[in-house]
DNA sequence: GTCGGACCTCAAGCACGCTTTAGGTCAAGA
DNA sequence: TCTTGACCTAAAGCGTGCTTGAGGTCCGAC
């Protein structure tokens, strides 16, 4: 007998995804079933695979539409190749040594802060909006490392 | 003449912070201004250091409740010491560790993965919920260390 | 035939951290 | 006195990623 596609309760029970949340997915456009003579989702197994690279990415700290993007720039009319592949997982990793670098850099501050009596009320400049953090702009955001924020 | 304190739009300026964010701490209780003749905020200079806080803490991952929290732990009958600033930069501290480990364990995955020949949408177990992975319970967030979800 | 569970849609709700809007009030300068 | 800008409150809205609820349908088993 033919494949009739599985039913959204096989895809949730198989990912680990709730079912609202699998129909959430389709509403963003990163799954697309179709649907059997009586309305409801059927989907390919293929669509397992899907889902999972969106919980993968999601994972690795990429929004849904920024997931969205990804896939869309992966090529309709063939298959993806190892190539397309290792695009992405290098968008992950770089992605991920971002982040890395960047707590890292605030940890050093932090360390910075503490050998040099920092965090105290009196003397950090962490907490003293009126001297160089003030010139610079307004407030400790410019000593972390932020841009001059769009109000 | 006596000081009067900071009215809400000086706060913003020194701060960088908007207004509406200020007043939206004093509702979530971060800060404390008192009311002048007609009903205007006025505020300590040392509201200014209160509120760099909330930013820096912020800045290193914590949520306003958490800041709340770290912040109602402080002694209310005398001013905060070095000792009670030392601990809470520990606190930030094994955050930032946390999140660094965290974010290395997964840069370690994924680079396992990719010498592997992972990504590969027909051999990765990170995509396959058929094996291994269904084997331990459903979906690809067991390899990358979820607890399994409260659905 | 009918029961029950899995499924359907659409709308609303939640958490977090704010911003925006609407409709006033206060206070300093011309 | 009048204007203007800074300020006030309360309520609603936003973005992200879903869940929950209400009310109805489909379909396999008994």
């Amino acid at each position: 007998m033919p494949f009739e596609g599985l039913s959204i309760g096989d895809i949730a029970a198989r990912t680990g995804l709730a079912v609202s949340a699998i129909r959430y997915y389709e509403d963003e456009g990163l799954v697309t079933p179709w649907r059997n003579a009586g309305g409801r989702r059927r989907y390919q197994r293929s669509d397992l695979r899907r889902l999972s690279f969106v919980m993968v990415a999601q994972r690795f700290g990429f929004t849904l539409a920024q997931i969205r993007a990804e896939r869309d720039r992966l090529p309709r009319h063939r298959a993806p190749t190892k190539a397309d592949w290792a695009r992405i997982s290098g968008t992950f990793r770089d992605q991920l040594n971002d982040r890395i670098a960047e707590l890292e850099r605030m940890r050093d501050t932090l360390d910075g802060c503490s050998g040099c009596g920092c965090l105290s009320l009196d003397v950090c400049k962490l907490y003293n909006p009126d001297d160089a953090a003030a010139a610079r702009g307004a407030g400790p955001r410019y000593l972390l490392g932020d841009r001059p924020a769009a109000k």
